[in-house]
DNA sequence: GCCATAAACGGACTATACCCCGTTTAGAGA
DNA sequence: TCTCTAAACGGGGTATAGTCCGTTTATGGC
């Protein structure tokens, strides 16, 4: 037996897992993230407590489970898109595309997102860590002077979604999310980044 | 009877308040945040849950009100204590002090301050607020040529705090605190600021 | 001192995340 | 098809945040 196959998961898993998340998705736009209760999800997919946290662990969890297909293919558009979100522009270029797609992205799931943080677990694993990964990746091609880049890309990660997720400058209850309501983030991540890579005077680049 | 002075907190009230928190110190020394329950609490301090929960709203609240006093004497360094920190230096070295402050400031309560954040409410009101409303004025103070500074002060904020509250680049349970463990943090901070604050290249400073 | 009243108190009650472990079942190999 | 085992399942149990409301008490005005 290859050690590294941990053995597929199991027909039935798999399908609980699925109706399970059907069912978080029609609560979730019946009632908002705070309506979805382990109990009640339980309840209303027909399956026990037991099976719910067996699949998901905690309950910011699901609210993961329920992001990563669409952080899937953000992701995907970041590595393989058109630039300047994908590769071919400049990392000037991309940087600030990606900060404008991911404002956008996280404002689309804002309350889901939210309700994946986890106090306890620092940073949630796979949410977070695409911005910093790529961050750190641009800066570096940005062919910086500078001796720290993977403390300034948690930085930059903290500057791009601290904002929605930690200091939360958005949206009133139920308000349906407004496309331009991440506008000024965006335009003013644009400024941070562009006086944040702009050549030191009197340097020559290279 | 004026209606600014919404009435003086009952003695026997203030005391409890004392009490209680004398109590939350000690089972903070002894166990860590996570040790400090409601319950526990109030029969630690021989009161009723009840009273625990009248005082400060909220399990977060009562970090929050732990912090309050040191928070405070941070803020009264920062508006009226010698420079480079208080008033009298440029706004540029007073915002790289600011962060080499507040990233002190953060470690050292590193433990009650994510313990005083409040999943539901959007911002630990009175605590993140500083970093928001101080970088405010000082961008206003450094003359930038931009339009939207309020903005650009909140995602500063998330930079300078979110690695400390959010993506938690930060102690092992019981490390106690070294001092130095925040370095980095504040070296890369210099340099953000020190490149966003930079003069733009052809232009008059004024 | 005495009274009236607003505030504080207490602790039972509820809601919910998360745990445990005995029972059931999918699915690989004989 | 049968067996055997690891995995999945169920739902009662525990811990804990937060609520409610009837009771007690501090305190300002008389």
């Amino acid at each position: 037996m290859p050690l590294g196959k941990p053995r597929p998961e199991r027909a039935d898993a798999a399908r609980n897992r699925e109706l399970l998340l059907a069912n978080v998705r029609e609560m979730l736009a019946a009632g908002g993230a705070g309506s979805v209760t382990m109990d009640a999800l339980a309840e209303r997919a027909q399956l026990g407590k037991g099976t719910v946290f067996r699949r998901f662990g905690t309950r910011a969890g699901i609210f993961r489970a329920l992001l990563d297909a669409d952080e899937r293919s953000f992701q995907e558009q970041v590595l393989y898109g058109p630039p300047p979100l994908g590769p071919g522009a400049s990392a000037l270029d991309r940087m600030v595309a990606y900060g404008q797609a991911r404002i956008a992205f996280l404002l689309d799931h804002h309350s889901v997102a939210r309700a994946a943080l986890d106090r306890n677990q620092p940073a949630p694993a796979g949410e977070a860590t695409i911005t910093r990964v790529h961050l750190r990746m641009l800066l570096g091609q940005a062919g910086l002077n500078l001796p720290d880049l993977d403390t300034l890309a948690v930085q930059l990660t903290g500057a791009l979604e601290g904002p929605l997720l930690l200091y939360v400058v958005l949206p009133e209850p139920e308000t349906p999310p407004s496309p331009a309501a991440g506008r000024p983030l965006a335009e003013s991540w644009s400024v941070l980044v562009h006086r944040l890579l702009r050549a030191e005077p009197g340097t020559t680049p290279g």
